[in-house]
DNA sequence: GGTCAACATTGGCATAGACCAATGCCGTTG
DNA sequence: CAACGGCATTGGTCTATGCCAATGTTGACC
């Protein structure tokens, strides 16, 4: 209330973090209240509860009825399937990607990041946030978590430009093992900021561990695609 | 309760095919009408207006800019990527898969199957339609296209169950050479009717071109994945 | 006991209008 | 001429409200 900064944030999207509030602990399939009463219990229009929750529901954390209610989504399923990498291959298309450093610095590591790197919580890890740009236009938000601290690692990734190259040409980490994990989402202020698209624009998300030969985890990122840019195209020989 | 099926597209729905019209053959940037006016022309709220023109900003065709106007959006970019299958390796995760056949019929090619199949428009091309179910539920919706015409083939798919089983065991045809693309899309009518999702909903639209060792097209097929119930991981042992 | 019609409830669609915020134009002003 | 300030235009958010469609329950009726 105090807070100008409020203001910035539209109140459909508060009412988005509410309704997530409300939501936690709640088994799947449990219904929570019905539209009319969100909107007068936050003191707003059906239509502003409508907008909050339509999103809520298009990210798959809530589904709704027409005639019985709206409750809280069954988590997702998942699929395995084969792939590779991730790198800058761009240029086979003849197109000229590039990359804006955001932030590097190294910091304690948060219970995600501990659980996926496999780092003690609080111990340090490396935080390498970037603008991923094609022709020029920032097609990707990517935050990418290392394992320790690596030495002289700034000016290093400065010369060198990509990431993998630097960890394998100068550290000498070498990557193995790749598991992506691909979703959809929708935009957030965050998003919206670093990517210049609109409030709830739909996005691929992907997540990314890599591990060297000894199975240890090296990387572990998250990436935010534009879903209305960005198109994925695949090739690969072999049999099935 | 036969078919009153006339007014179950929503008025929205219509705006947006409307709105799609006015843009055919201008050039991205061009702006199209403002909110008011379009509301005015189709005899309708700045509200259903605005509703639809955000689906279309979502699914990339237009962009808009707060103070200035909306406008047609420029094509998507394109980023090459290695990847590999896509069969029914949901198995591994102790998932249970299953497909429902819809339809399955040789039929004419139309423009767009002749292309990618490199067969002359009008000629016989197989058209299989199938709902991809994990547990039960179903989470895509998959049209196949095959050149030609494959004797016996409707028995010989209930039999093995795999398109490509079959494909590879009855007629002898294997796959050297797959290319996919993954990009977003938003659920039209068929797609809430078929996957019993709502319209809008963020889809993961996958086009997929599969060759043979001589280069020669096998298959062409575009699945809609749910984008709310569905994950894609995948995991990979090689370099970089 | 089973059937069916009526009704209340809940989400789905649409209207009309208000005010805010960003943009861009234009005229005034220094 | 350049810089600034107002102002109209356009999209962004929100309110208040109405009716429709699907669902589920209740209760009369056979």
């Amino acid at each position: 209330m105090s807070s100008d900064a409020a203001q910035a944030t539209p109140k459909y999207y508060l009412l988005k973090t509410e309704v997530l509030g409300l939501m936690a602990g709640l088994h799947p399939g449990t219904l929570i209240p019905t539209e009319r009463a969100l909107a007068e219990k936050y003191a707003t229009s059906r239509t502003t509860v409508r907008q909050a929750i339509s999103e809520l529901v298009a990210e798959g954390k809530l589904g709704r009825i027409q005639g019985h209610g709206t409750f809280v989504a069954p988590p997702k399923v998942t699929h395995v399937r084969q792939l590779t990498s991730f790198s800058d291959d761009a240029r086979t298309q003849g197109l000229r990607p590039d990359s804006t450093l955001l932030s590097l610095n190294v910091m304690g590591s948060d219970a995600e990041v501990s659980a996926h790197l496999g780092v003690d919580y609080g111990k340090p890890v490396t935080r390498l946030e970037r603008i991923r740009l094609i022709e020029g236009e920032p097609l990707a938000h990517e935050i990418a978590w290392l394992p320790g601290k690596l030495p002289r690692f700034k000016s290093n990734l400065a010369k060198a430009g990509s990431l993998y190259a630097v960890l394998t040409e100068v550290y000498g980490i070498r990557i193995a093992d790749v598991e992506d994990t691909v979703e959809t989402a929708l935009a957030g202020p965050d998003d919206v900021r670093l990517l210049g698209i609109e409030m709830g624009a739909p996005l691929l998300v992907v997540h990314r561990l890599a591990r060297d030969a000894s199975g240890a985890p090296v990387e572990w990122t998250r990436s935010a695609f534009r879903g209305d840019r960005f198109r994925f195209v695949s090739r690969v020989k072999s049999g099935i």
